[in-house]
DNA sequence: TGATTTTCCTATTAATCCTGTAGTATAATA
DNA sequence: TATTATACTACAGGATTAATAGGAAAATCA
């Protein structure tokens, strides 16, 4: 399941670019758009910008912009940011160490195809396909 | 995300499966092959049998049986009992009330294609598909 | 009947994750 | 130098997960 802070993360992505200026958006403006705690726009921003998906800039006339244009970033990317985990199954986790039962494991086919099913939808729906 | 509880459950569907005796399989022997915690299967088990997937019958020589054929058991029935939500997100959820944004929402196309993707996928995997 | 086996029911608990809030420091511009 | 905005650290309440524990009730077999 999405956490509500993957989804404020692609609101906040989807915001940025629609406004889609040379400047750069302060946090307060998109927080007031959207209705999100500016304190928690902060936590969100911040790992956006770490992935490389955001540019930050402090100080008077900063804020955020989006490092790529809209059709060169997927759903996918994102979520990935910000979920702690995007499989299915914990067995199927990043950094998951291997199962003991994996070899003799009836379902672990079933969930990989699946995990490959929603990471193959969330990484072909790109950011200018939701504005 | 599929809890354990779920999966466990899942294992134990196809464990009954496998045993296609007209007899009731107890738990005892079910813990035992798949190394659950009998106490733990009691749980999952009582649930199953709640929404009619199991039958239970108590005392000497009793156990669970499947209540169905495996060709007429989805994976996607099976879940749905012990997952609290399979929704990929909370607007989603069975029981949910209406978000107000959901009419100006521009991302709430994208998941309820992602939920049905995910929908359709689990209900065509038949517990026969497993075995 | 009575012992045994097995499900059925109710509580409790430890750990983890989610969803934020609060306060302060740092950076950059006007 | 004052202002604006991001960056960093810590904490906290609530929910969910994953079990464990102890006993009650049902059904069979001797």
């Amino acid at each position: 399941m999405i956490s509500s802070k993957g989804r404020y993360a692609l609101r906040v992505m989807i915001d940025l670019a629609r406004q889609n200026s040379d400047g750069y958006v302060p946090l307060k403006e998109i927080s007031e758009r959207q209705g999100i705690s500016k304190k928690y726009l902060e936590i969100i921003a911040k790992e956006l910008v770490n992935a490389k998906l955001l540019k930050g800039v402090s100080g008077k006339g900063g804020g955020y912009r989006l490092s790529r244009e809209p059709e060169e970033c997927s759903v996918g990317e994102i979520l990935d940011v910000m979920e702690n985990s995007m499989a299915v199954v914990s067995c199927l986790e990043n950094g998951a160490q291997e199962c003991p039962r994996a070899s003799e494991c009836d379902t672990l086919p079933m969930w990989s195809e699946l995990n490959q099913l929603i990471h193959d939808f969330l990484y072909s729906k790109k950011l200018s396909d939701l504005l």
